[in-house]
DNA sequence: CTGTTAGCGCATTCAC
DNA sequence: GTGAATGCGCTAACAG
């Protein structure tokens, strides 16, 4: 059966009151060595350990942080996850997931998590809050953060996505390209479609940069899934003067590219360069040119943010932007005349 | 501020007793419709929501679940804990996530989890609890499921890994190969290293059956990631009479492997064969032949089992054997003569 | 059907 | 320094 052991029954072996022993628990200097060290072996003999709810209902505090993900699926995510529980885990407090699949999902998640008082602080990651979540996370007053979403209410670490996507651009350019095609992430996404508009930003901006005008039939969108680049690769390969190159709006989408050029017999990147974003660990194994972002460390950032936060919510909310990198590896190559 | 509003308040403004407004919370069916609205309008009104803490010191549950992960970076354990977050998130109960990334951090953690009474039920992925975890749980009653790890105490849901592992030598054997070898997970892995012996059973048996002498030279054994793999596989290339063919404990390490044959300068498949286990995501992209295992499922069947348990405790423990599945790809081609 | 009361286990006053 | 008392917000048992 449960262990149910209380502090009344070490009170009572230590013939001491539940407040001394309340006392030890908590390390309170104002009990003597003498006491302390009684009822300390009487914790150990009895193998007690405190009742977390009742801690928590009697002190106001959970002792643990709300995580928040979007599809759990997603390999950027994971990865930014593992930066989080690596910080979290050398604190004192528990970590709670939730994964969020769609938006049905979450209206109302964060509302739900804030009210039912189960988290003292709140880590979201790549998923832009709404306003009503907004106002009730501020009016319940719970510290918040942000990994790769906006908002300038909240302490956040972002990656500067408009810098991210130039450089890819540009590398693409430097390599001789002049027909080079976006495929974007669906700017519909309700989640959080701010690299969207910022990456399209970039990509513009290095072209007209360089002078090189901007063709509407080199611009794509769809879901971050492989089939769906796949299909619009296509569609871009088989374009009358089709692209001679393509920047990616994600690694997982370009997986689906490299496929369509496959499909197409193509020859990357000899007859078609492709640049992607994030360097997932796939990046990597399929010897992809990538923009990095740090993904690992932003979770790591934004989970030493929350305890500062929390620590001291005083805080004003401080902003984080992480560098990218531009990762060449055997996906782009000079245009080839 | 905080959303101090409380059963009082709301039983105040109803005019009603306190009791009355619990039994609503918590649909007992013996109040009458007209209060049960008029509770569930003031409730709506002044934006009430009960508190977790009380409500969990009161009934004497956290409705929290707890996952035990070891090395959340490993893409299998990320799989199967997407299978079980999907599940869990369709019941009453919050995910409390524990990473263990050493030796270290397992001794404790589980008598940590349940000693605190932070949750009702345990999941623990790919992790063999120790005799002293073992009879903590027990004697705190809390429900356990394991996956991917056994102990007859407990619901599990596994997989034949001697089944798996002779069917991938048998793919071998197949295609005509007599110089078989097996790179090996660590089996002083302190986590779990039932499949380690498993899989190595199931090598030796195929090679048995076939009538294929064993050859001490043509084992490795090293942890799970590509680098040593890489070395291993290396060494083994680089014998006097080298193995054409070879079977790898998991798909990570067969990356590195791979990679060790392209050092060297052989062909895969047509040089050398190469097969893997579990068919992660990667192995797709790398056409690797693999022995698939559902990892994703194992997550949902394991969530799925946990909760019946908690639901009715008294049940015995069940063992689900999972099925594995050969995926032939391209790093696996008949013996060149 | 419904109001009242007594805990759940601990932290935190307030006296001594 | 330390014991006793009060309350955290809710559930459940007991009357009515």
């Amino acid at each position: 059966m449960k262990n149910s052991v209380t502090i009344r029954d070490v009170a009572k072996h230590a013939g001491v009151g539940v407040g001394t022993v309340s006392r030890v628990l908590n390390n309170n200097p104002s009990v003597s060595d003498l006491t302390r060290q009684k009822v300390l072996s009487v914790i150990d003999s009895l193998n007690f350990s405190p009742s977390q709810a009742a801690r928590r209902l009697s002190r106001g505090k959970t002792m643990a942080v709300g995580v928040v993900v979007p599809f759990f699926t997603n390999p950027s995510v994971v990865k930014r996850l593992q930066g989080v529980i690596s910080v979290i885990a050398t604190s004192q407090y528990d970590l709670v997931l939730f994964d969020v699949e769609n938006a049905e999902d979450r209206d109302g998640l964060l509302k739900n998590i804030i009210q039912r008082e189960i988290v003292d602080g709140l880590l979201i990651i790549s998923l832009k809050p709404s306003e009503n979540d907004v106002t009730e996370i501020v009016e319940a007053n719970v510290p918040t953060v942000i990994v790769d979403a906006e908002h300038p209410g909240f302490s956040r670490v972002i990656v500067d996505n408009v810098a991210g996507a130039r450089q890819a651009t540009e590398h693409l350019i430097q390599l001789g390209h002049h027909q080079i095609a976006y495929l974007n992430d669906d700017p519909t996404n309700p989640f959080n479609n701010a690299p969207t508009h910022d990456r399209y930003q970039g990509y513009l901006q290095a072209l007209e940069g360089a002078g090189i005008p901007v063709r509407a039939g080199y611009y794509r969108q769809g879901t971050l899934d492989r089939e769906s680049a796949r299909h619009l690769t296509r569609e871009l390969l088989q374009l009358p003067d089709p692209p001679t190159a393509l920047f990616v709006y994600s690694d997982t989408q370009a997986i689906g590219v490299l496929e369509a050029a496959r499909d197409l017999g193509l020859n990357v990147p000899e007859d078609f360069s492709v640049i992607g974003y994030d360097d997932i660990e796939a990046a990597k194994l399929l010897h992809l040119t990538t923009i990095r972002q740090s993904l690992y460390e932003s979770g790591v950032i934004g989970g030493q943010l929350l305890l500062e936060q929390m620590l001291e919510p005083s805080l004003e909310p401080d902003e984080v932007v992480l560098e990218t990198e531009l990762i060449v590896r055997g996906t782009t190559a000079p245009l080839s005349s």
